[in-house]
DNA sequence: AAAGTCAGTGAACAACTGTACGCAAAGTCT
DNA sequence: AGACTTTGCGTACAGTTGTTCACTGACTTT
């Protein structure tokens, strides 16, 4: 069924990827709702009837662009989770993991950033799922650690939600930093640092009730 | 300078927040950058060329609509900040007056959610500088409060930014939830009023420097 | 009462949009 | 080798967009 992918399919998804990224780029600037598909055509250099080979709508193609830039994410979530050590070399190192993220794929995360409160029902829809997953993810990570054994099954996945949001508020926050200065960038992980920090002693101190 | 505001300016006004109004509504389903001057002149029921009277393009309109949704919630802050009382009472008072804004406004809301990373520079602009405002007096109000005896300045306009980002997110969640059940909406305010419960009790236990 | 201001009109413009249709040509299968 | 499939092309259409211009007529000022 699968051999070696025909140059029939190859060239297809040569095509596909191109549209795809130049869709990204075009989004650097502007939001979804507004991409035009002919502009999007114009700038791979293919006619806009080609476009249709590929997605339905500008939308569908959103809703790719969405599994690209998430669905690849879930190895790094797995690794910052379970990395080992003591709280603040994880949230450092986690915190590393995401700047490099943000540096090697900066269009996708202001993508995602974009349109996650974005103008596409279905693209937002997306995004909220593939976070979802995250946070479930994380939420599964946090309850094989002693440190919550007190906790109760909400709560947890309440916390999980916690650094799932501030993961996108840190990557949001240093796309915005590359452009001033480049101790702009230091600030901003040292920031993200002390947020999850700040964040990790309440979770040490927690008292579930109330 | 100011009798009555003469019947010119009045009329004038009023075409000016049916502008207002008609994008504001019209931007429940889509994005600033995708939304035409026609469209809203359409909405309203005058003419394109009358859209011009009054705003220089939609972007200007944008930025107006920041200064509307945010500049009428410095009080908002001012009142959530200087609120008396246990702690967790004071937790359930803020998100509760969030949750009494988002009903009141929610085209508002849903308005900065959207462009706060939207694809129009000179609106996430306006938008920045409006939040760091609130973030400058949330950081004053932490300041004069015996709790932050040992902080430094830097951890005090940390802590504030993770206040205002925290209203924002409950805000924005709130607004998702009234689609779905009404249990759903509870829950999203039990969910934000321990997500801040957690981040004072971190506060609670902050120790500077490390 | 005359002169001036100015919010809103309506027609016209070039440029753009998404989509439908049939055609070409290259890859794939029998 | 021949029949079939399918990616991409070109043309065309109706509808939309932002912006210009000269205009009307109601309100203000003198």
């Amino acid at each position: 069924m699968s051999h070696t992918l025909g140059a029939r399919q190859a060239q297809k998804q040569k095509t596909r990827r191109a549209l795809l990224d130049a869709a990204l780029g075009l989004l650097e600037e502007q939001s979804l709702s507004s991409l035009g598909l002919r502009e999007v055509t114009r700038a791979v250099g293919v006619a806009p009837t080609a476009f249709y080979r590929h997605f339905r709508s500008v939308e569908d193609l959103g809703v790719a662009l969405v599994e690209e830039a998430l669905g690849s994410l879930h190895p790094m979530i797995r690794t910052i989770v379970s990395t080992t050590g003591d709280g603040d070399e994880r949230v450092a190192r986690a915190v590393e993991l995401i700047a490099g993220h943000v540096d090697a794929y900066p269009a996708h995360v202001r993508f995602i950033a974009r349109e996650r409160h974005g103008g596409v029902r279905v693209v937002r829809g997306a995004i909220r799922e593939q976070l979802a997953l995250f946070a479930g993810e994380v939420r599964d990570a946090l309850a094989s650690d002693p440190v919550s054994l007190g906790w109760e099954p909400e709560d947890l996945l309440m916390l999980a939600q916690l650094y799932v949001d501030q993961m996108l508020v840190t990557a949001s926050a240093l796309l915005e930093a590359v452009g001033d200065g480049a101790g702009e960038r230091e600030r901003v992980v040292r920031d993200a640092v002390r947020r999850m920090r700040l964040i990790g002693i309440g979770r040490a101190h927690w008292v579930g009730g109330g």
